[in-house]
DNA sequence: GTCCGCTCGGACACCTCGTCCGGACGTTCT
DNA sequence: AGAACGTCCGGACGAGGTGTCCGAGCGGAC
């Protein structure tokens, strides 16, 4: 007697999609480390990079967005895991404890800076991805602006400023620098990046007013 | 005899070249505040709205991208001209000036809001577009670099920060949050907007250290 | 050996883009 | 008045990419 519910744990088509998916990502990173444009990068050139027809990617996927959400949804998490460790920055905030929270940050989303970059470019054309790149975007002003407030309730960040909006405008900047600057930096480049990144957070939120 | 460079002021073609541009990013505005997303506002639909025929549209603009390159054209400079007033922000900040400054430039901002925000992203396919709005980028990150650097010199900007890598990263913030936030917001989002930028430059360049 | 699932290439309709052309209209000059 | 000119329009066209569909081939499982 066989197993009636047959190795449960996942799939055979979904495990083929998952693959599939590192497949076509690593390949399309490949062709954007060439110089090709998002615009360029068609199904067609895309599965021809990965060694698959182009028949066999619509078995799995609907379109190139599709694909693209996948890897986005699996890569998220990572992102929102490695934003845990600054909310973690506790009461008597320290400078160096603040660059290594926002150094693991730009570390992680650096693995993805191309893909990442492109995602967000895809989510201008394709809704369901944007609504993908919103929930990042607002988990991230949410999960500052409650750090924020907990701050200021304990009294080690400013009163005056506002948790929403500031939050807001640090996790665009972020976004927009990781996404622009990212890509292809060398290492000299991504340290800048976290000393000035950290520079103004300190600044913005913990600097002592004394 | 007629006039040998007959009304050299403005070529006639290049005049109805500018009129239809007007109407045609008017249309393109009345459209995206429809909700047409930028991706479904075709040069069919575009010419359509603004009640010219495509074929007309083809002889006075390459694409569709090259109507957004002569708009974006006009209006850069009427940015470029509002952050002006922020550099003259001078020895001895205020705070108060600060804020009229910066509130200058997101109320120009704010008239141009949604079809801003609909060039940026544009820009992501096309390459000419995408150097203008790289001009406009990294001249609003040169004046700030010079006007820090000056600050510095003067002794009342922090000596210890990056003048670049920090006007680079205020600049995306602005220009991330503009497009993100404006578009449609209610004066009152706008004036939170605004009060947030300049708790956020504030902290950053001129706050006393003390 | 036969069935089944997967992959592949190819063909197809569809859509948008950018080009091109002939006809219609109004203005200007003779 | 009539001719010449510029402009606009609708329509037709090929090119290129998308998403769907089908039949052939191939390997493993029964």
């Amino acid at each position: 007697m066989p197993v009636p519910l047959p190795a449960r744990t996942e799939s055979p088509r979904a495990r083929r999609r998952g693959e599939l998916c590192v497949r076509l990502m690593a390949a399309a990173e490949e062709l954007l480390d060439d110089g090709v444009t998002l615009a360029d990068l068609g199904v067609d050139r895309l599965t021809q990079q990965a060694g698959v027809s182009r028949s066999s990617f619509y078995v799995y996927f609907e379109d190139r967005a599709d694909l693209m959400r996948l890897w986005f949804s699996s890569v998220v998490d990572e992102i929102v895991e490695a934003t845990r460790g600054w909310w973690a920055v506790g009461p008597a905030p320290d400078r160096g404890a603040v660059r290594d929270a926002l150094g693991a940050i730009v570390t992680v989303y650096r693995l993805h800076a191309r893909l990442m970059a492109a995602t967000f470019d895809a989510a201008t054309h394709d809704a369901d991805l944007r609504r993908l790149t919103d929930v990042l975007i607002s988990e991230s002003v949410d999960g500052l602006r409650r750090h924020i407030i907990r701050g200021q309730k304990a009294g080690w960040v400013d009163p005056g400023l506002h948790p929403e909006s500031c939050a807001t405008h640090l996790t665009w900047m972020a976004e927009r620098t990781f996404n622009q600057l990212l890509p292809g930096a060398p290492p000299r480049a991504v340290t800048q990046l976290t000393e000035t990144y950290t520079y103004i957070v300190w600044g913005v939120l913990y600097r002592r007013v004394d």
